[in-house]
DNA sequence: TTTAATCCCGAGTATTTCCGTCGGTTTTCT
DNA sequence: AGAAAACCGACGGAAATACTCGGGATTAAA
């Protein structure tokens, strides 16, 4: 019942790119540094995001990546679905999977894992990037006040 | 982000304990066959389910599990956590787990994780076996009033 | 009292998924 | 030209998952 790097990293990354939007492309080495995060893996998921319309890049000296969107378009959801696939706590209740079941329609558990799978869709597609940075000023200014009475 | 087999078998072996509470004793041999799960992976599951009093056994022949609660007192929570672990989309969002994260007060994403990790919480801990009984009723009736007006 | 049903337990195995590495190619700025 | 970067596909090790297996202990019933 866990996110794998792949979706942990990616949200990492994302986050680190919209923090740093419109400040031009950012180089992958940056992002992986900043993160902590393998470059040459963090290449492989970048290259999944980009695909999918998130993150769009720039090659050759001083490229990199950006945000394909400005951050309160991207939602969480968007990026876990592109590194991790479906979000769906079972197959049975990921999206055109209605039938391969055989007794789909009599199963009781099923409707326990729809109502799992929409609680969890609840919460990642109304998360924003910009949400996450707010988010994240809001935590600095708490920390800062805090030394600030030492 | 999937539930792996150990919490589905459970689900189900639990809920088909359910379907017969009161009945006396079940035979693990039953559980396997109706629910369609290898019988000694069953009883791996049903050992865990058992050190953690969910369930009680009875040996020797004419033996088998039932409930060690009436139906609305174990939830499907109460059997995720004992067979798959804590509910948590990530680590640093168990229990127990604050200070592992160097920086965790300043973690943007850890706030997210949170939330998915209380939507989940919430879904899984307020779903009890009874309630699981009384949709598999409905469904049924569904299902018989249907084939009634063909 | 024997037999058969059933739970109990721990070790072993096969498969898959995860996580990451590596080498080379292409593009573009300076 | 040279360096900085993105792009690409294949490969490999480690860990988790999903079982299997063999034997032992307990108890009802014949």
């Amino acid at each position: 019942m866990k996110i794998s790097t792949r979706g942990e990293y990616g949200v990492r990354a994302m986050f680190d790119l919209a923090l740093h939007y419109g400040q031009g492309p950012i180089p992958l080495k940056m992002i992986a540094e900043r993160q902590e995060i393998s470059e040459p893996y963090l290449e492989q998921l970048m290259g999944a995001l980009r695909k999918a319309g998130l993150v769009s890049s720039v090659r050759g000296a001083q490229g990199g990546y950006l945000l394909a969107n400005p951050p309160h378009k991207t939602t969480i959801g968007d990026i876990i679905r592109t590194l991790e696939g479906p979000i769906a706590p079972m197959e049975c209740v990921e999206p055109g999977e209605e039938s391969t079941c055989n007794q789909y329609k009599l199963c009781a558990t099923r409707v326990l894992w729809t109502k799992l799978r929409d609680s969890m869709e609840e919460v990642l597609d109304n998360t924003t990037l910009e949400m996450l940075c707010h988010e994240a000023m809001r935590l600095k200014a708490q920390d800062d006040s805090f030394m600030y009475h030492i």
